[in-house]
DNA sequence: CAGAATCCCATACGATACTG
DNA sequence: CAGTATCGTATGGGATTCTG
């Protein structure tokens, strides 16, 4: 499943700009990097889930957040939705080989978040945050 | 510089949330995967960018947004900002070791994205599009 | 259990104008 | 050139309710 450890990169250093405005990439990045888009892709990474399993994963989704994301990315072909007419009803989710590519290439960037975040975080004024609210 | 070549992802899978609601890694994420997070990102790749050419090269973003999204990462410590006393102004921003770092983690997602965003579509009807992206 | 539908607010974001 | 300030809108996204 290997997909391509070979950087490539030299498209895109060789480019002027990134991905052009209108251009399918530039979705296709919209759509992963959205809110809740990595998240789903990575939980799926183990195998087939089911929607309450994704929702437990994914802490902190919404209802609404999840069927929209799931959608979104079985829209992409990244994800695969699988309804079994049983009461009650049984809905897996699992990545397409697609989708498997796509994860294999997100997982280094999950797991390089996950070791340094703890360093990060702080970062002095406002955490970093724009607009530091919240506190009831 | 080495990070990224040992996935490290049996932290992933053997979990059950993938990143828990209120952690660092969360925020990072949220920084990073912001709708012009990455494309800063890597447009600093090539070394230290000014501002008028990281406006260019991430096409369509605003000014506002531009120095919304500067700030946030040099708060998380991914790039520095050089302001030059002269006149006129010049001031330049560079990805620091961090931020290298977590870019190398980030070029093979999009060099992914840049070659399977045609195949991808999505969006069902019109659908058109595309004049190849990166290319020369 | 798995979702669709509705309501509604916060904020993300863009456009424009102004400044050192 | 490299921003900040202000404003207005669109959209993201949560809470709640309803259904097969």
């Amino acid at each position: 499943m290997k997909v391509s450890t070979e950087p490539d990169q030299s498209a895109l250093q060789g480019a002027d700009g990134i991905f052009p405005a209108n251009c399918p990439s530039r979705t296709v990045l919209d759509h992963v990097s959205s809110k809740w888009g990595v998240l789903i892709l990575v939980a799926l990474w183990n195998g087939p889930q089911r929607w309450s399993e994704l929702r437990r994963r994914a802490e902190g989704i919404s209802e609404k957040m999840l069927a929209q994301t799931l959608k979104t990315l079985e829209g992409d072909g990244f994800l695969r939705r699988d309804a079994q007419p049983v009461i009650p009803p049984r809905v897996d989710y699992s990545l397409t080989d697609r989708g498997r590519e796509l994860v294999s290439v997100l997982l280094p960037l999950v797991a390089w978040i996950a070791e340094h975040a703890s360093e990060i975080v702080d970062a002095g004024p406002s955490a970093g945050a724009v607009t530091a609210i919240v506190e009831p």
